[in-house]
DNA sequence: AGGGGCAGACTAACCGGTCGGTATGCGGCG
DNA sequence: CGCCGCATACCGACCGGTTAGTCTGCCCCT
């Protein structure tokens, strides 16, 4: 089982722009792409492995040197989008500003991040279940540390006292998560909201739902 | 395409109680059943026809006997639920109290009935996008009506002046529908809490974040 | 001249769905 | 009353097509 190996490539980088006649970047950065778009728009399941090394325009041979099996790309993708909405949560809670605006800054940002990467969420969502136990576990994991720092927040600011305490701070966190997960099933990018005013609309009940 | 014969069995009745060794019910009964089972455990796709129905103790002969494809077994889970959802919200948003009463009651409700047939609900937002164009139509449609009486009541409350209006009917809506697409996520009938508590709290919190 | 990076034919296991066949019960007719 | 004819309920072998994953080997770069 080698893993993926992200950063590989040309050594050197790209020197030649379109290569193959496929896609630009390098192969296993093309077939995660292509991955995740047709896993957004078919379903995992139902994406052969010969459609999608098409759509990436190598060949299996190609695939199954960079990924273990199917399930490590869909692994992959997760990874990727834990790593970058771990990433932002972190940046937002460390501010150096009163926990309401931290909080309301953060759940707005991460239904941003959700809605520009809406292929990922999707798929998060939908196929999480169909990894291997292990796997599986692994992503809980690290879905449940976000889900713990989220909630440190709110309870940070009930001990406060800026926020009322009415609700235990886990239903809160899943209510608004459960926000997020359903917005891939009605948010379209052409319609007349832009991601940062739903990101603020949710903030915002959010934050009145916590209100004292 | 012959649609189920959900009413069917002996004509009669039951005059044995369990029958063939299988389990108790009509054919079909059990079928749907053991769909529900297995879809809400396995997915959709990874749950053959052949493991199907011998957890129905049928053969295939019997399941295309009723239903004309896998997909219809799908449909009428939905169906099943989607029926029970709209009865209920009809008979909340019907009752003779105040507006701020029927939301709260009738967001309370979905929850519960969500939580009671949780695996049907787990189905339902897993693998909706698997159904055929016309049937997936179907759905959505169905979906559609009893999302727009919803919001009937949100918007009846803010023209009274009682909720507020800072956020749209809609964002509201799919912000409460979204906690309980993801109920079946996170929510444990041997956990902690009630059906009826987490019910009171998630109305809680839409009432709250509603309030003007 | 050796090895990484891929191509593409191949396989064994399934898949959903079909179809001819059988068992059982019932209504009507002689 | 007996029996025929047919409909319903179900069985299970079978079919064409698809699947994830493997393997051998070529090609090019170093």
């Amino acid at each position: 089982m080698p893993g993926p190996t992200l950063e590989a490539g040309t050594t050197k980088g790209e020197d030649m722009a379109t290569t193959t006649g496929g896609n630009s970047g390098t192969v296993p950065e093309r077939l995660l792409a292509a991955a995740t778009r047709l896993f957004a728009e078919r379903g995992f399941d139902r994406t052969s492995v010969q459609e999608l090394v098409e759509a990436a325009g190598v060949t299996k041979g190609a695939l199954y040197h960079y990924f273990g099996s199917k399930d490590d790309l869909l692994h992959e993708i997760y990874a990727r989008l834990l790593r970058l909405q771990q990433e932002r949560l972190d940046h937002f809670a460390a501010l150096d500003a009163p926990v309401e605006r931290r909080l309301r800054e953060a759940a707005a940002d991460v239904v941003v991040t959700t809605v520009d990467h809406h292929e990922d969420a999707l798929i998060f969502f939908r196929s999480m279940h169909m990894l291997g136990p292990e796997k599986s576990k692994e992503v809980r994991a690290e879905r449940r540390r976000y889900h713990e720092r989220f909630r440190g927040l709110i309870e940070e600011g009930q001990a406060a006292g800026v926020f009322s305490t009415a609700t235990p701070a886990d239903l809160v966190v899943d209510y608004h998560f459960g926000a997020l997960h359903h917005l891939g099933s009605w948010y379209r990018p052409d319609g007349p909201m832009s991601a940062r005013e739903v990101g603020d609309h949710l903030a915002e009940l959010l934050m009145r739902a916590l209100r004292p």
